[in-house]
This record gives C-alpha cells, structure tokens and sequence, in this order.
DNA sequence: GTCTATACACAGATAGAC
DNA sequence: GTCTATCTGTGTATAGAC
C-alpha cells in the first residue's frame, strides 16, 4: 500500500519524477500534522488531514495572487468553503497558519535533497542527480516553494533563523559535492560557496519566472540539461586540459 | 555643475562607477515628478523634490522590512515626519505611491542598460560591461530594486505589463549580444533565450540574497568577476576548439 | 465540528482649521 | 503646505447556538 522509499532518482526525467514524489508528500503531510497538534482543536485525524490540505492549497492559491499580508480570512474562508470560526479550528491565528504552511514543505524538503547523495557515487552524477532533484520537487510543488521564498521576510525573528538555516544547510550540501570534486581532481578550485549561491540562483528562479519559461516553451527537463551543462562548464576541469598546457 | 553623461562604464570598478551614477539619479528624480504631476497637489517645485525623496525612501525601508500591503499610512507618516494630510498631497492613494515608486528606477534602469552598449565593440566586451552595470546599478539602488521584484504581483493588470515589458526588453539587449556573438563566432550557439534567462537570476541573486553574499563577505566586484567567468566558460566557443577537433 | 453574529482595533482616506 | 480630528470600511478573532 504505502509508496515505498526511492533510492534511484538518478537518470529519471520529471514524468517519471511524479510517480515517486507521492512517498515524500504522504510523510510530510502526516509530519506536518502531528508537528502542529496543539494548534489545532479538532480531534479527528481524517478531518484534520482533509481540511488542513484545502487550507493549504487555498493559503497558496491566495498568498500567490496577492500576496499572504492582503489575502484576508474572509477570502480564506469563501475559498476553502469553511466558515471564519470553522477555520480557526484549524490554528489559532493569522501568524500562525503561515508558520505551519513554510514548516510543511521545509523538512521533507531537506530530506529528499539529502537522500539524493550518494556516498559511493562521483561528485559530478551527485551534483547532477541534486540539481535535477531540486528543479524537480519545485515544479511538483511550485506554489509551496514561490510563497515560501516571497513570503519568508514576514516571517518573525526565530523562525527566519529556522529558514535561513535550511538553505544554509542545503547549500552545505553543494559545498561539500564541489570540495570533494576538487579533492579528486575533476572540479576546479575556487570559491565555492559563491559558486553554490550562483547554482542556488539558477534552481530557484525555475519557480521565481514560471511566467517566463511558460512563455518560452521549456520544459522542467529542458531547462535542468541547461543548468547542468551551465555548471559543468565552469567547474569541471577541461579532460584535455594537461595536453594542451604541455603542448603550449 | 551637471554631472556629465558617462560615455563609458567599461572597466570600472563599483567604487568609481558610484561617481557616475549620480548623472542618471537626477535626472531621474525629475522624470518621477513630471511623469506624476497630475497627482502631486503641491505646487513649489523645491518642497515636491524633497518630501518626495523621503516619501520614497521611506517606503522602501518599511515596505522592504514588512512587505507594502503591512505597511500602514500611518507607519509612513511616522516614518517621514510628515502627517497623514500631508502625505496624500503627494500621492491619490496607496497603490498611487506604489505604482510612481516601481516607475521611478525602472526608466532610468532601462536607460542606463541600453546606454552600456557600445555598437562598436565586440559583443563579449559589451556582455562583460552589460553584466558589471547591472549588478554596479542593483548595488547602489539596493532597497528599489528588491522592493520592485517583492511587490511587483501586487500591481494591477496595466502596471504588471509595463513591469514585465521592461523584464522582457531587458533580456532582448543580452540575446542580441548572444546572437551577434554567434554570427561573429565567438560565442557558440544555443538557445539564448534560456541562456538569458539564467545570466538574469544569477544578476538578481545580488539584491535579492544581499544577506548571503555579506555573510560570505563577497563585494560586487568580486561577485561581477565570478558572473563574467561563469558566463564566459559556458557562451564562448574555446580558443583552440577547431585545433583540437582536427587533431581528434 | 461547523455555523452565524458580533466585538473592537485599525486600515485608508478626507475635511477644514491654521 | 501641513496639521488635527474624524469618517467609514475592513481586518482578525471569538462567543455561543446548533
């Protein structure tokens, strides 16, 4: 019955993706259950789970059109189709929603990023598999991931450092693969944590200009060749590279 | 006493371009007020330049700190030192003040960009010199341009256009460079479009990230020279490709 | 668990004195 | 030109019936 646990996300494309995203959306949405259950009054689980996810996706809906400050609790309400007292059912404040809905996605998030490593494999497949991997998860979830990132500065002090960490921690993980190719030979030197911030740049503006990529005809996949062969061609060391400097 | 129009940026440094770019502040200043006299009740030049100066600065701290729609008239009036009364001389309404605020930079942004290309010179040189304005231009006017990109959904369908033409002429100017490059056969082929749309996000990434690259303690000098590289390893066709090609 | 009705704080905007 | 005082709508949030 439950979906099980991917191990190869290398060499998929995105249809192939989606199959495999229903394991990590299944967890989370329990996760993000239990993580808030003091917030929430209503008592059956199945209400809950029902409920929880048409005020999600209506929050998205909403905060991605105008903005999460301007959408208004009576718009919440005529969206999801429950009352304003209904809805406060499901947390205690305004503030409160938007917390629960940046928590939601953010660790299962995390977790795919780094199930995604392989220890045994060459930097480079890793780095590959990665970018894939992220472009891949923003397109599945894209209004997630364009609210968190626009809506992120009104979050308050500790759970902005709680943001801030994650992407810290997920460029760590890019760090990592280019140090390591740089040790075995097969990446450049450099400075590569501004390296990762470039890369970071590139995966997130997938999500940031849909409006763009839309307009242009590229697909998911299209575009994760583009960003591969865009990376690859600035850190990988030429093959031929000691041939040419021993000929010149 | 007018600072003069620069006829070349090429080869600055940020630090001498600061200079320079005072000649496209002013005459910008006075495009905002004639563009949007209509609804400016004040009359005496002088005292319009000022308050409107500050009205903007204002905005954009508080409207980059918690977002437009939170920001209260209120907050504003605090802010400037200037009553509710007196702020709506300068303005009809809210969204008024945010409509002049995103048409103000972006003219003289699209000014500015269309004056660094040279027709004489050959496209890297003038994609190199496109690239160090843009992030010089982001550099000084910061708080504008990350409030543009953070409120732009919050225009109405009109205003949205303009903002997305602006985006759209923007990226013509580089996939021309791209293209003449091309032709020129120095950069290799490919689609320029996608190409543009990645050297954007990774000129964006500078405002909109400003807090990563502090913490990394990169300066947009530094930043520049890493965008020019990692652009240039993937556009230009490698020196001695055809030499390599004929040996293999 | 969900509804309707309502409290009451605060928003944007303006009138009219100075 | 700028102020203070105030109008009116809308916001978040809750109380209490069903």
């Amino acid at each position: 019955m439950e979906p099980e646990k991917p191990h190869k996300i290398k060499g998929m494309n995105y249809s192939e993706f989606q199959k495999v995203i229903q394991y990590y959306r299944k967890s989370n949405a329990k996760e993000a259950i239990s993580e808030n259950r003091k917030d929430i009054r209503v008592k059956k689980e199945k209400t809950v789970t029902k409920n929880l996810q048409r005020i999600f996706e209506s929050t998205l809906k909403i905060g991605n059109k105008k903005g999460f400050q301007a959408m208004s609790m009576r718009d919440l309400s005529e969206e999801t189709g429950l009352s304003m007292g209904a809805l406060y059912a499901y947390f205690t404040s305004k503030e409160n929603l938007l917390v629960m809905l940046q928590r939601n996605g953010r660790d299962s998030f995390q977790k795919i990023l780094e199930d995604c490593i392989e220890e045994e494999s060459a930097p480079l497949d890793n780095l590959r598999n990665l970018i894939k991997t992220h472009l891949f998860m923003s397109e599945a979830m894209q209004p997630w991931f364009y609210f968190t990132y626009m809506e992120g500065k009104n979050l308050k002090k500790p759970e902005r450092k709680v943001a801030v960490d994650h992407e810290m921690h997920s460029d760590g993980i890019i760090i990592k693969l280019l140090t390591q190719g740089e040790e075995e030979g097969v990446f450049k030197s450099g400075n590569h944590a501004l390296t990762t911030a470039l890369i970071k740049s590139m995966l997130n503006d997938w999500y940031l200009k849909r409006w763009k990529y839309a307009k242009m005809k590229v697909s998911v996949d299209d575009y994760a060749e583009q960003v591969i062969s865009f990376v690859e061609s600035f850190c990988l060391i030429p093959e031929d590279a000691e041939i040419i400097q021993a000929e010149g």
